[in-house]
DNA sequence: ACAGTGACCTACT
DNA sequence: GAGTAGGCCACTG
């Protein structure tokens, strides 16, 4: 169980959370995913906030969570600031073949990766 | 308990 | 095609 606040704390079954984090893991390097398709694969219950909230907390997590491989539905950085500075996950992304311009991933049709096609 | 906020998305003007 | 509104669920003050 790990602590996320104060009077909260998260259990490996909490689902949700722990099937974004898995999800985030499977995605393979060079590629990238939406919180919306993590959202739909997940059966859009929660909606693709809590997507984006549920990797908020990855940063809390013991284990490293890919989080920069996931990108909103227009291939933009939105989280970037949360990486704590805002080149981290450029330079990552880039690191492994993924080409950045103005916060915006180039081919990004191509790069992205759906879980519920890929994955099933 | 209430209201505001958020790494979003879809649908309608 | 840009701008607006609503929905979604959890967290914070």
């Amino acid at each position: 169980m790990r602590k996320i606040s104060k009077n909260r704390e998260m259990h490996e079954e909490d689902g949700f959370f722990s099937l974004v984090y898995q999800v985030t893991r499977m995605v393979p390097s060079g590629r990238v995913t939406t919180y919306g398709a993590i959202a739909k694969y997940l059966g859009t219950a929660r909606s693709a906030r809590m997507v984006g909230w549920a990797l908020n907390q990855s940063h809390f997590l013991e284990d490293h969570i890919p989080a920069h491989r996931v990108v909103n539905r227009n291939g933009l950085l939105t989280g970037k600031h949360h990486f704590g500075g805002s080149r981290v996950m450029q330079e990552l992304l880039e690191s492994e073949g993924i080409q950045i311009i103005d916060d915006r991933v180039l081919n990004f049709k191509q790069a992205f990766w759906d879980p519920s096609e890929e994955l099933e």
